[in-house]
DNA sequence: AATAAAAATGCAAACGTTTTCATTTTATAG
DNA sequence: CTATAAAATGAAAACGTTTGCATTTTTATT
C-alpha cells in the first residue's frame, strides 16, 4: 500500500512570507487580523498569496485555537421536505459567517448518534445542532465534556435540559386539533408517526388529543393511525381507513403525511374538504398549491434554521456560559381549502 | 477580546500512551491500523482510551497525511427534492467509508463555486463531488492543483473534461419527447427552468427538441414555457399558458415543475389525461402516488449519490491517476397516469 | 539452543500554523 | 531633537498527531 502525498507542494504560509519579504508570523496576522500589520505590508502579503494561489490551512490553524471553523448538524434524514428547508437556510446562514456545514443523518435512529456525535468531534466541529430535543446520554456528554455548544433544534419545550429554538409542537398540535373542533368537527383521526423516537411528534400528537379532550385511551384505534413520514405509505394507509368509515376530519403529523392523505381522497373520490377535511402541520413548499390548498400550521423552517446558525456561530467565541437559552418561534394557522366549515 | 480555550485538557495520544503504559507511537499505529500492534498490547490501549474518553484528532493527522476523512459536496440548493434524494444517498454511503461530508450551495450562482471551493480546500477536503459539467476555470484548477479529486455528479456526456457520473441528459430529454411523439401527440408544449446557467436542463430541453424536430427557432413561443424548479411558479406559468390556449401535452423540465402543472391543471378543472398529457423528469418522491399517478423517466438519484461517494472514497487513494473517469446511469421510463394514448 | 528473519515498539523529527516574548520601527510628547 | 510610549514585526516554541529509523522482542529455522 504505497503512501500517495497528494500535495504536489502548495505554497504554505511559509512561502507567501519569503515572497512578500516578511515573517510568517506576519503573514499569519495578515489572515486572522489584517488591521494589525501595516497598510503596505499588507499589501505585499496580499499579492504575494495571491500570485502564488495560497489557501489557508484551516486544520493547521486548528491545531492552536480550536476552532476548525466548522458547524456540525445532525437531521434524522435530509431526503424530506421537513428538513431541507431548514438545512438550506442553516447552511446559506453559516456561509455568511465563513463557516462550513458537517452535516450527518440517522434517519431516526437515536443509537446512531454516539458515532455520528464522535466523528463529528474528531473533525472538531465548533459547535453543533441536533434535530429535536431527545438524545442519549453519551453524546450529550461528549459534546459536554469538550465544551461544544450544542443547540436542539426544530422543537421548543419550556422545560429542556440543552438549549433550543423551534416551535412549541404540543401547542402545534393543539392548534390544529382546536381549530378542527372550532370549526365543528367531532369525528376527527389523527394520522402520526410512531412517537417514541420523535419528541416533535410526540408532543405534536398529545397536543391534538388534547384539543379533542381525548386521551389515547379514549381514543378509538380506528380514529389513530400510523404511518411513516412518506407519501405513499400515508396515502396507503388513509385510503385503507377511508374505504371502510370515514370521520369528518384527518389531523396529520405533518404536511407530507397531509399531501398522501389528499392523494388518497383524490384516488377514492372523495371530494375535500366537501367529503373529508383534512390538516396539515409544517407548510411545506408544494402544500399552498395543491387542489385544493393545504390548510395546515405554518412551522417557520427557513427562521430557524437561520437562528440556529446565528446562534451557534455566537456562541462559539462565548466563554463556555453553560446557560441554556430557549427560543420559541411562532407558528401561523394558514386557512387554506382543505378543511370544511361545519358551524 | 479574551481568548477562550474551550478544550478543557481533552485527553490526547499521549495521556492514552501513559496510561497503557506504551508509546504514542503505538497508540497512533493502534488507531490507523489497529492489525500491526500485538493483541494483548491493543487490548491495553483500547481500555485506556475507553476509560480517557479520547476522541482522535483528525486535524492533527491530517497535518501529516494530508487526508482529512471530509469531502465535499456542491450543490445548487438542498431544499429541493431534486437533489435531496441524491445529497441523502451520498452522505450514507460517505458515513460506511468513515468519512463526512461538507457540503455547500450556490443556488444556481456558478461565480459563487470559486469561494466555495477555496472554503472547502481550506478544509482539506480529501476529494469533491458537484452538480453539472459547467463550472468555472478557476474552481477546477484550484482542485486540480492540488490533486483533489473531483466529480461531477448528474449530469452524463461522453466528452466530459471532468470525471462524471449520471445520466445523460440529452436522452432523458429525447426519450420524454420521443414517448409523447409515438403516443401521437402532436401539439406540445416545454416547460424548463433557463437553461443557460444548468447544463443538466440545456441538454434535456435540446433533446426532448430532438425528438419534436423542432430547433429551438421553429418552437413557437407560446410552446416554450420558462419556469423555475418550484412548485408554484410552474403551476402559475402553466395555468397561464392553459388558459390561454392548450397542446395536448407537456414536457416538464422535471417532477417538481410537473406536478405544478398538474396542480394547475386541477385549478383549471382540466383533466389528466383525458384533456392533457403531462410527463416529468425525475421521479422524485411523490410523484408516484398523485392522481393520476406522474408518468415520468426515472433518474436513479440514489444510485447515482452512492456510486458517486464510492468513486471518491475510492480515488482518493489512488495516485493522482488524472484519468477522466465516465459512468452513465441508465434512466428508465415510468408509465402511470398522465399521458394520453392518442393512437 | 543458537541464529537469522520478522514483527512490535520506541524515539524524535516532522506537518503548517499561531502565539508569546523580544525586538525593532514609528508615532507622540516634552 | 530626545525620550517615551505604542505599533509592527520577527524568532522560536508550541499544537496533537504520524512516520522513518533504530531498537527490542518474538517467531521461525536449523
Amino acid at each position: 500500500m504505497p503512501r500517495p502525498r497528494s500535495r504536489k507542494g502548495a505554497p504554505g504560509i511559509l512561502e507567501v512570507a519569503k515572497r512578500a519579504g516578511v515573517s510568517p508570523a506576519t503573514v499569519s496576522r495578515y489572515f486572522n487580523d489584517p488591521d494589525i500589520v501595516k497598510s503596505p505590508t499588507r499589501k505585499r502579503i496580499k499579492e504575494a498569496a495571491h500570485d502564488l494561489g495560497y489557501i489557508r490551512d484551516r486544520m493547521a490553524s486548528a491545531m492552536h485555537n480550536h476552532f476548525s471553523g466548522t458547524i456540525g448538524l445532525v437531521v434524522p434524514t435530509i431526503d424530506n421536505a421537513i428538513f431541507s428547508e431548514l438545512i438550506q437556510a442553516f447552511s446559506a446562514k453559516l456561509r455568511e459567517y465563513d463557516r462550513t456545514m458537517l452535516i450527518a443523518t440517522h434517519n431516526y435512529n437515536l443509537q446512531d448518534e454516539v458515532s455520528i456525535i464522535r466523528s463529528l468531534l474528531e473533525r472538531r466541529i465548533d459547535a453543533v445542532a441536533m434535530i429535536g430535543l431527545d438524545h442519549e446520554r453519551t453524546p450529550l456528554e461528549m459534546l459536554a465534556s469538550r465544551g461544544v455548544p450544542v443547540l436542539a433544534a426544530w422543537n421548543y419545550r419550556a422545560d429542556s435540559t440543552i438549549s433550543c429554538i423551534g416551535a412549541d409542537n404540543f401547542k402545534a398540535g393543539w392548534q390544529v386539533g382546536n381549530y378542527l373542533v372550532e370549526n365543528g368537527h367531532k369525528d376527527i383521526a389523527l394520522v402520526f408517526p410512531p412517537i417514541d423516537n420523535n419528541d416533535r411528534a410526540y408532543d405534536r400528537f398529545n397536543g391534538a388529543l388534547n384539543a379533542l379532550k381525548h386521551s389515547p385511551s379514549t381514543l378509538p384505534p380506528n380514529r389513530n393511525i400510523t404511518s411513516l413520514y412518506d407519501i405513499g405509505t400515508a396515502k396507503a394507509s388513509v385510503a385503507e381507513l377511508l374505504s371502510k368509515n370515514r370521520p369528518t376530519a384527518l389531523i396529520c403529523g405533518n404536511d407530507v403525511i397531509a399531501q398522501g392523505a389528499l392523494f388518497a381522497c383524490q384516488m377514492l373520490g372523495l371530494r375535500v374538504p366537501e367529503d373529508i377535511s383534512l390538516i396539515g402541520i409544517g407548510d411545506f413548499s408544494g402544500s399552498a398549491h395543491m387542489e385544493p390548498g393545504l390548510t395546515t400550521l405554518r412551522l417557520p423552517a427557513k427562521r430557524i434554521g437561520e437562528l440556529a446558525a446565528e446562534k451557534l456561530c455566537g456562541k462559539v467565541n462565548l466563554n463556555a456560559d453553560n446557560q441554556i437559552e430557549r427560543i420559541e418561534i411562532k407558528t401561523e394557522l394558514i386557512e387554506r381549502g382543505s378543511v370544511r366549515k361545519l358551524k
